[in-house]
DNA sequence: GATGAATGAGACTTCATTCAT
DNA sequence: AATGAATGAAGTCTCATTCAT
């Protein structure tokens, strides 16, 4: 009763996007599972790829606020790589779907210049944190718009690999992931 | 006249479900570009599902043939690293849309049996290369299963954002990559 | 706060039926236009097709009223016809929404009984004003069923044109156009 | 078979518009009626809108040729007159809808300006003949503008109550209406 | 074998109407 | 009494698939 229709319709919008994606997913398959009419959807949204981008954009900003928070801007490059990464993995098991989300709909056929802008804030925020690494001789001396895709694609592939059951998700595991991925990045 | 109906079928929905994805390709649209009639298509496929099946199959095994063939198996772990690596980017240089397409259509509820099968056939490949490599301490002593998304994400991350154009594709910057993404790998 | 309510949805409907048609016209859109609530229009009327019925039946009185008022009933036939010519565009002229919606919805699809009851009275008393010319041999010998709509017709599309403001609506011209109609109804 | 679909389309579409009007003639009753599945429609015609414009566009083109045509541009003004007003009821009575169907579709809301263009080149030929007729001294002086929707008006409406059965079309009634007409517009 | 016109199921979306507040 | 959020029936339109030519 008291409960958020708008929150209602872009939770089960979040979990169907995912899972099947934002084509094969009705307007009527999301107010069944947000339990709203769908005429109700269009109360809050103005159609089906308005929905999509405010979705997107509120999980980008869920996402990217999780890594600035705390971030440790005086601490070393090492420090701050620990940072980063395992807010990733913390947000990652705790909005699954969320993550899982944002990379699989980084389309510019279906998101909009704010959306596209809002994703590009986290890649900024990472090429920063790399140019940084690389004048400190600490991280490897690659263009960071190589690097980011190596880190960030290894652990969407991971996470999203560990979401399907492949993988059982022990801090043994993501000790070992982050390991490995700060070796892909770091100066030997 | 000689031109193989079947071949240009393909190659237009290739080319289409890649830039677009499946769901919001037509099959209008693959017949236009395939510059057939719409009913020709069904001469040939099922329907759209079993055209997806039979290109996903097709691309796939290209892409492990590339791999696989000329593999130093007697050759050292990094010999064989390097192979796998620079046969991927031959692959993905040589057929740009088919690598993005393999991995961009790896969905179950568009892929059967068949289809995800045979793309496995690359994930135990990769397994047992890696497990080779563990039991001789060259590689990281990881899940193999947690290695593969690692390597494999942060590989195709990285040649999707060159076919995006967001880097220019150097032997020089895929010499890094090589080297990053063994780092991420191997034992140190 | 002392406004009427009813009065408010109803000049809101006449505004928007006359400007946009009645199907065209959305219920949210009058409950804008008249400052109430979508709901509040079903307290006073029972739904959109009774609204325009009621609102049309408003109309046609006033209509009518402005038309008998005065009537000269003991004046000459070109009196009368004087005084209907005059009293119709002194009523277009104050009440020019409520003229055209007239007009323009005159449809068995959407009066029902009572509606087209009224204003066939305003029809019945034109037929009586020409029967009774006709029989002082003034009004031309054609049967009323036809001179009604050629001079209904013919007022009814000048006043259209002078509202879209295609001819500027003077003494002069009104003049000029009483003594058209009343040249093609009159005994020559 | 050798059926023309898009002629039946159009077909069922001019009877639908008119007795329903535009807006409450739905694609799925025009589909119906020409006996053609729903989707057919969309085949010959981009869109509901652009349908009605295609078939206001064809009523009208068949209306002004049928004016048009043997039009005695040497004639005397009231043998033109006589064209026009006979020409008119002709075409009413053969294409008793697109004639209905005409004017009771002028509605800037839904017609293109092509539409529009269309139509006013009849209005066009009805000013060029009043003025030619001022000229002579024959046709009553007022604007061409108050004129031309006197005689339309009073002529639509007349046709229209025809087509509704009230009075029966005889060639004594097309007479005695012309008279009227002529005596409307004509100088005393 | 090849075609593309035709189809109708099903998608997105609107809106008249209801009802809890 | 008044509201406007919520609904779902129904409208417009798309597209995978069929089939007569």
């Amino acid at each position: 009763m008291a409960t958020n229709k708008r929150e209602d319709i872009l939770q089960a919008a979040l979990l169907l996007f995912t899972e099947r994606g934002f084509d094969a997913t009705t307007v009527p398959m999301i107010a069944n599972n947000a339990k709203v009419g769908a005429g109700t959807i269009y109360r809050y949204f103005e159609n089906k790829e308005v929905l999509l981008n405010c979705l997107f954009q509120e999980c980008v900003q869920r996402f990217f606020n999780t890594i600035r928070q705390g971030f440790p801007g005086s601490g070393t490059v090492r420090q701050q790589f620990h940072h980063i990464f395992y807010q990733i993995v913390h947000f990652a098991k705790r909005e699954r779907e969320a993550f899982s989300f944002i990379d699989s709909h980084l389309n510019p056929r279906l998101l909009n210049e704010e959306s596209q802008k809002m994703f590009n804030e986290f890649i900024d925020f990472m090429r920063v944190f790399l140019i940084k690494g690389q004048e400190q001789g600490i991280i490897y001396s690659l263009s960071p718009d190589a690097l980011i895709p190596i880190f960030y694609g290894a652990v969407v592939k991971l996470l999203e690999t560990a979401r399907a059951g492949v993988i059982v998700e022990t801090d043994e595991l993501f000790a070992g992931v982050e390991e490995c991925c700060w070796n892909a990045i770091r100066v030997h």
